[in-house]
DNA sequence: CTGAAAGCGCTTACAG
DNA sequence: CTGAAAGCGCTTACAG
């Protein structure tokens, strides 16, 4: 491949004289820009950003990371990383991937190779708390933003989508239609997203002077089939009107199980799920659910990073507004859709 | 940060034999050895690979292209890279991702960054054969594989699943079923990949003895409402016993427009899909479809690039087989499962 | 306007 | 076993 070099003897030029060229120095004259132009065509040269990266000291790229073990990646991790993308290229940032599998990569292994990239900054996407790899990311001192974690360091920040919230307006609509027997079902193991949904159910209850019950709890794996399992073990115990439920996978399969038993939704049980996974507009009945924005979770991301990478500041956490989306699960009177304020912990 | 130098200085030995112990010749005493690892360890000193690929002329990494506009990324997009980002840091390569779009980046300066920072080879995932970005990457000199996209040039090549194979087994499942008046709902606008799906049902009519019959044939815009209004024109026109969806939105979108009408399905109307969609096993019923293995593929593209990348040997376009899933759509008997060959041209 | 020279942080023959 | 030196392909003061 031609160097710079290359081009400065096909020129008849120095190497200095091409790279202003290149760089868009003014300082050149017509007739010799003309000839490095020529020659640069001639040779079909393209500098090397490699070396360019070399002398800047700078790698130009950051890092994203996503779990990859049996496709249980972040539910949103398309749209997020569209925006990501566009965010960080704005910035003259590349993107260098790692799907994380915690059977097969050490954590030491891939801080050792991001130290080694140099890369810029790191976002990681829908990790646990208590995980190494967040727990290492966060202690380094390599700018990071987690996404649907809530930990931090010296150079470390979160975004999240207001789980407490979304959860909040999603039982308020459950209470405006006059249940007061709401269900909540639970996803573990989870971590502070999800625990958040839980806090937003109670509050909701709470500010409506509904009393706690325990019996109304109930748990399962985050599968179509553990809540489907958890459904039968609730009713068991009792009869609620409306079932919560922290996603919506989980909700479809409390609807299997309604439809097993001859429950007609919305009309014999109200569901509500979390997410609005694609799915949720194709299942019968369409699924009332809380929408969280995936490009909006990106775009704050990107712009955390910048801001930890280029200020230097220490970025605060940032919560995203969520929206409850009703469709008919909840048998709810007509198309109303709430959107919730805008927070920033 | 630490370098080189400063590792070699504090050990009080040269540079070499700091390289040297880092790249675990054995041609160094224990006891330097020993000096060397504490000066790194003090100085937390991390190899500079930018440096390191400058002088191997190596990037060590390869491209991965996607479309983000508007969400419509492959369906498969993420099976695809869990597999593509393992396969390929087995081969201790990175993926330097790309989410392309056609509004904002232009290809010459796609093109022009991938040549500056020298990838060793670039996948495509699920773009159009006459996109101009596909023409400009078939045409260079950079190894490539095309997912989903049956381009090839000097150093490219593809891979996809076998399309018409999966449609023709579909389609032959309804005629079992006793169908004769067999739909085909096709997607607009549509590439090789969605064209061979035709391509699959008109043979499979042809070989049982079925005349064509164009009256059956209707075409929307790949989501779910166009989907609706062609199966509107369609029953306008005649009424078909069976459906045959180029797409599980599509499905999706016939099944709605036959519960507004009160048609059931299976028992008034057979529907089959394409894709093996997430939602395809959450709606009601659940759809019979196409599976393809977006894991597979990854791993075949993955396979491809290395050999284009590291034997220089033109590798040859792969057909993976996709699976029929058959679900309640059809009224099918029981849950036959039946595998397609193996093919590969 | 243009060029010679230093240097980014490494690896690799080559001497000793 | 260990070190001095060249060189990967660039950019940037600094001279002229």
């Amino acid at each position: 491949m031609a160097s710079l070099k290359d081009v400065a003897r096909r020129a008849g030029v120095s190497v200095s004289t091409v790279s202003h060229v290149i760089n868009g120095y003014d300082d050149i004259s017509e007739s010799t820009r003309r000839k490095v132009l020529q020659a640069i065509r001639e040779l079909n040269y393209h500098p090397n950003s490699i070396a360019r990266n070399l002398l800047l000291q700078r790698s130009h790229t950051v890092g994203v990371v996503t779990v990859g073990q049996q496709s249980i990646s972040h539910p949103l991790f398309n749209q997020l990383i569209v925006a990501l993308a566009a965010a960080v290229e704005e910035a003259d940032l590349g993107i260098a991937l790692t799907v994380y599998d915690p059977e097969a990569d050490s954590v030491d292994g891939c801080l050792q190779r991001w130290h080694e990239q140099r890369l810029e900054g790191i976002v990681v996407i829908g990790m646990a708390e208590e995980s190494p790899l967040v727990q290492a990311v966060a202690r380094s001192k390599i700018p990071a933003v987690f996404v649907d974690t809530q930990a931090s360091g010296p150079k470390a920040t979160w975004i999240a989508s207001d789980n407490r919230q979304g959860a909040y307006e999603a039982v308020t609509h459950l209470l405006r239609l006059g249940h007061r027997k709401i269900a909540f079902l639970q996803g573990v193991p989870n971590g502070r997203i999800i625990r958040d949904r839980y806090e937003g159910y109670k509050q909701a209850l709470q500010d409506a002077g509904l009393p706690a019950d325990d019996t109304l709890y109930e748990q399962a794996d985050f599968t179509k089939e553990g809540a489907y399992r958890a459904a039968e073990r609730l009713f068991a115990r009792t009869v609620p009107t409306a079932i919560f439920c922290v996603s919506d996978l989980m909700a479809f399969g409390v609807m299997q199980w309604a439809r097993d038993k001859g429950i007609a939704v919305p009309d014999g049980l109200a569901v509500v799920g979390f997410d609005d996974d694609p799915a949720s507009e194709h299942v019968t009945p369409a699924l009332t659910t809380v929408r969280q924005s995936g490009y909006e979770m990106g775009l704050a991301a990107a712009r955390s990073l910048l801001q930890l990478i280029e200020e230097n500041t220490p970025a605060d956490p940032i919560t995203l507004p969520t929206r409850l989306v009703v469709r008919a699960s909840c048998g709810a009177p007509g198309r109303a859709r709430t959107e919730s304020r805008q927070a920033s912990a």
